[in-house]
RNA sequence: GGGCGAUUAGCUCAGUUGGUUAGAGCGUCACGUUUACACCGUGAAAGUCGGGGGUUCAAGUCCCUCAUCGCCCA
């Protein structure tokens, strides 16, 4: 045995290690713009520079590297921009609480400048270990143009888009009703509210009519904000205020006289159908507000409590003591009807986790219908697929109710926006820079404070990483993109905006397939959580089973548009299968010198191929075809299951099997087999390449595939069997049911053994009796590796026995196992007696189904033609069955 | 309130445009250490495909309805 230095089980920590640093240092991970090659690119959603990885960001990753490398060995000139944002927000609020955890210190005891410094510092120690991880489960990233979207040149892409959006009257600043986060004092926009369910109460105010004659009972689930009430309205064909309308009325608390007025708004059903309006503080009521001219007071500070609008007993109050005095106020006043709970949705911000203020506020709008209206129809023509394709309906829902995109942040940590005003005469000047003069005369300037949202820079992510506004050569080879994969939670933040600035800037959609992942959770279907500390940690889940495993795992669990339910061990799936191929290439390596002619089947006549060579050939070219068009299907799961069941169960379990004995035979047969073995295994290592990189690539070498300077990655994709190639080494669709009947008498065989307690190693001796002379033929051409399956001393082609004898039965004939004074005559009847119980059972529903005129009229020919093959087939069995039972019986 | 999705073996899930007797992994039971693999092999048990109705020669698959769970939007 020319053993090799293969260990009994594969043991991926170090074969990873070694090659991923091998293919960075090599460049293949580098794409070539001067390639002929048709290109093919991906940009990563990407990641929050201070994140960590975790599972989502696993699957996303793998998904975009099985894409990236099945498209590299298809011959495409790949190139994957890797990168991670700023996440404005979220990093300010880390770095200024760990300055003030560690120095006492707040941003604005820095000051701008110094702060920045602090950040950039940090985003220096702490930034980047995502990318280092995606290393580890072996992304194959272009790590020379990776990207960070506060770099210079993306810094000035925003800048550019800005600047246009505001000269073509697209970007806008004005007071608006916007999302304030009290915590991170700063504005937020609508997709960055989260909606919670929370119980509360709805409370019954009057407010009194200024004439005396009464009062108007308004319903509210917010007491503090009537200190803001600027009018009372209700609908204007309820009957119950028809007569009051105009009146006005004293607000309590506040002595403001406001009026009494009729809005569409106002459900008349809900609550006293009286609803008091706050234009500053509620989107509904600032409508209501602008339709009626109402004034529009706003009495809170930027940290959520009140200010000297709300009148001197509530300033400084936080909003929920304010709420509290207001109540207590009013109770005194006997101003309370009544309370009732009240069940409402309470909008959250995503990173303070405080109710958001709805807020009268000046920022910076980008007016979205404009550009909303390309991007929808490029969904709905087609250009760009979504899979699964019902994130179509999603999408347009959004398109089709667009609302203006609140882009300023109150907040250090991002892109200043470009915009100056006049120290002198507040005159405004949108540019990269500052003018020499302002109109008026002055020099002095002082540029906006804000920065912009962080998705105004991600949105020009798939031509912003390739130094877009320059006309470079990678934006002319790699945008557009292909494929984008990500979660579907961000539809709106960052899909959707990328396919309006590809339209807008670039002219071109940014992406043909957006593929969108699963939502993974643990095993209880609870979702992944630090609270919960239920979330793995992947680096910890690569050391226990491997990146391969964890890779491999994840794409065959994670269905198409379904959330996953993961556990670490379910990784042993993946483990185990990697181990598996590693024990393929082990027992191949101890059969003797690889095939010199292992790459392609020329020369090969069907004369010298056994059943089961050319039976795995047929397989082999249907995997070949069912893995391609999985992948340009996005079928990812599907694909690896494929995978799976044709090397464990038909390549393992029956081909090499069948190949024991024919490796260890002395005639020509053995050669053939090892070709056709060599190439077989040559195929589905580069299938397999993009789910498990590691373990394909070090096989590939183990088996002297290539050369130590060579690599999996550069070779090329398998080309299908032809059908005509098929053909002629005689893999017809007959052999392939002829020797699959052949697997089904085998396992009839070793069925028997089992219930006679024969061990499998235990050798026998057989009668068979076929079906036909066809099948005798057919079987007696490889008897080696039919006896070898069996583990049969010999195999005889005779009649039924006269001594007692156990019996096997397959459509290809009928086995019988002689066992004197073994056979349990009770036993075998039973048995054969179960056997003829299921086949008249099917067989009744067949002759039931041929018996309906309805079914042979309207059924298609071959459906008609297959049930007739049934009846005859198990008819046949039935009395082969019957005969049996009735010797037995005697 | 509107929209989307799910419900298949004890558990986790496959099941293409309707057409063999509904599959896999894990788990369970029995047998097995044979030089690829115990991270294994062989065999077995296990499902009224959530309930009800309909279309059809034929429904896990299409339609309606109900129930339960989940997500998104208001």
């Amino acid at each position: 045995m020319s053993d090799s230095n293969l260990s009994r089980a594969y043991d991926p920590a170090e074969v990873e290690q070694k090659w991923y640093s091998t293919w960075e240092q090599r460049g293949y991970f580098h794409a070539d713009t001067e390639s002929k090659k048709p290109a093919y690119s991906i940009v990563i959603p990407p990641p929050n520079v201070t994140g960590m990885l975790t599972l989502g960001h696993v699957l996303n990753n793998t998904l975009q590297d099985i894409l990236i490398r099945f498209e590299k060995l298809r011959g495409r000139e790949v190139c994957w921009v890797p990168g991670t944002d700023h996440a404005g927000i979220a990093t300010q609020a880390k770095v200024e609480a760990q300055l003030r955890e560690e120095q006492g210190l707040s941003r604005h005891d820095l000051g701008r400048e110094k702060f920045l410094e602090h950040m950039w510092q940090w985003k220096e120690k702490y930034g980047g270990t995502i990318t280092r991880q995606l290393r580890t489960i072996g992304c194959a990233c272009d790590w020379e143009r990776e990207r960070f979207t506060l770099d210079p040149k993306l810094s000035e892409a925003v800048q550019e888009v800005f600047i246009r959006l505001y000269n073509k009257g697209l970007i806008y600043k004005g007071k608006r009703i916007i999302n304030w986060c009290p915590k991170s004092g700063t504005a937020l926009s609508d997709e960055e509210v989260i909606y919670r369910e929370e119980k509360g109460n709805l409370w019954y105010f009057r407010y009194p009519y200024s004439d005396g004659s009464g009062y108007v009972v308004i319903a509210t689930t917010r007491p503090e904000t009537m200190l803001a009430d600027t009018a009372v309205a209700v609908h204007p064909e309820d009957e119950r205020y028809r007569d009051k309308l105009g009146k006005t009325l004293t607000l309590p608390l506040v002595g403001r006289e406001i009026a009494l007025i009729a809005d569409e708004y106002v459900d008349p059903a809900f609550g006293s159908g009286a609803v008091k309006i706050t234009p500053a503080h509620d989107p509904n009521d600032y409508e209501v507000g602008l339709r009626h001219g109402l004034e529009m007071p706003d009495v809170m500070n930027d940290d959520g409590s009140m200010n000297k609008e709300a009148g001197p007993e509530f300033e400084g109050l936080d909003r929920y003591d304010a709420r509290k005095l207001v109540l207590q106020k009013m109770q005194e006043l006997g101003l309370i009807e009544k309370i009732e709970e009240h069940v409402h949705q309470v909008g959250y911000s995503e990173r303070g986790n405080v109710a958001v203020e709805p807020r009268l506020s000046d920022q910076w709008f980008v007016k979205m219908e404009q550009l909303a209206k390309p991007a929808l129809e490029v969904v709905n023509q087609g250009q760009i697929r979504f899979h699964p394709e019902r994130w179509v309906k999603t999408y347009r829902h959004w398109m089709e109710n667009i609302k203006d995109w609140c882009i300023s942040r109150q907040l250090w940590w991002g892109h200043r926006i470009p915009a100056y005003y006049c120290e002198q005469c507040n005159k405004l000047y949108v540019d990269k820079e500052s003018p020499a003069q302002c109109a008026c005369g002055a020099k002095k300037f002082r540029q906006d404070p804000d920065v912009l949202d962080t998705w105004f820079s991600s949105w020009l992510w798939p031509f912003s990483v390739f130094d877009w506004p320059d006309k470079t050569r990678e934006l002319e080879r790699f945008y557009p993109t292909q494929s984008l994969v990500t979660g579907p939670d961000i539809i709106f933040f960052w899909v959707a905006r990328m396919i309006m600035a590809g339209l807008e800037f670039m002219g071109e959609i940014p992406f043909s397939d957006v593929y969108f992942t699963s939502i993974i959770r643990d095993d209880q279907g609870r979702k992944m959580s630090k609270s919960l500390n239920n979330s793995p940690d992947p680096i910890d889940v690569v050391a226990q089973y491997g990146a391969d495993a964890l890779r491999f795992t994840i794409a065959y669990i994670a269905p198409v548009g379904q959330d996953i339910r993961y556990s670490n061990e379910k990784c042993e799936l993946g483990r185990n299968f990697a181990n598996k191929i590693w024990n393929v290439v082990r027992f191949r390596l101890s059969k003797g010198p690889i095939s010199a002619d292992w790459q392609d089947l020329q020369g090969l006549q069907a004369e010298q191929l056994r059943a089961d060579d050319k039976w795995i050939l047929a397989r082999l070219q249907r995997i070949v075809r069912l893995t391609e068009d999985g992948l340009e299907r996005y079928s990812f799961n599907e694909v690896a299951r494929n995978l799976y069941d044709f090397i464990w169960s038909e390549f393992c379990d029956w081909y090499l099997e069948s190949c024991k004995s024919a490796f260890d035979s002395e005639g020509a047969e053995a050669a053939v087999s090892r070709r056709v073995f060599d190439y077989a295994v040559s195929v589905f290592l580069r299938l397999l390449h993009p789910f498990m990189p590691f373990v394909t690539e070090e096989l590939y070498h183990q088996l002297g595939f290539i050369e130590a300077d060579d690599s999996i990655m550069l070779s090329s994709w398998p080309e299908a069997i032809g059908d005509e190639q098929l053909a002629l080494l005689g893999a017809d669709p007959e052999l392939v049911r002829f020797n699959e009947a052949k697997f089904e008498l085998i396992r009839a065989v070793r069925n028997l053994r089992a219930s006679y307690q024969i061990p499998g190693n235990r050798p026998i001796k057989l009668l068979l009796e076929t079906v036909s002379r066809e099948a005798e033929d057919f079987l007696r051409v490889d008897m080696t590796a039919l006896c070898s399956l069996l583990n049969a001393e010999s195999v005889q082609f005779a009649g039924r026995p006269d001594a007692a004898c156990g019996v096997a039965l397959s459509d290809i004939g009928t086995v019988y196992l002689p066992l004197a004074g073994v056979v349990d005559l009770e036993a075998e009847l039973a048995r054969l007696r179960k056997q003829e119980e299921a086949s008249s059972k099917y067989l009744a529903s067949v002759q039931r189904k041929l018996a309906n005129a309805n079914f042979v009229a309207r059924a298609p020919e071959e459906v008609v033609a297959r049930e007739r093959q049934n009846i005859c087939d198990t008819e046949e069995k039935l009395s082969r069955i019957r005969e049996q039972i009735a010797v037995l019986s005697n």
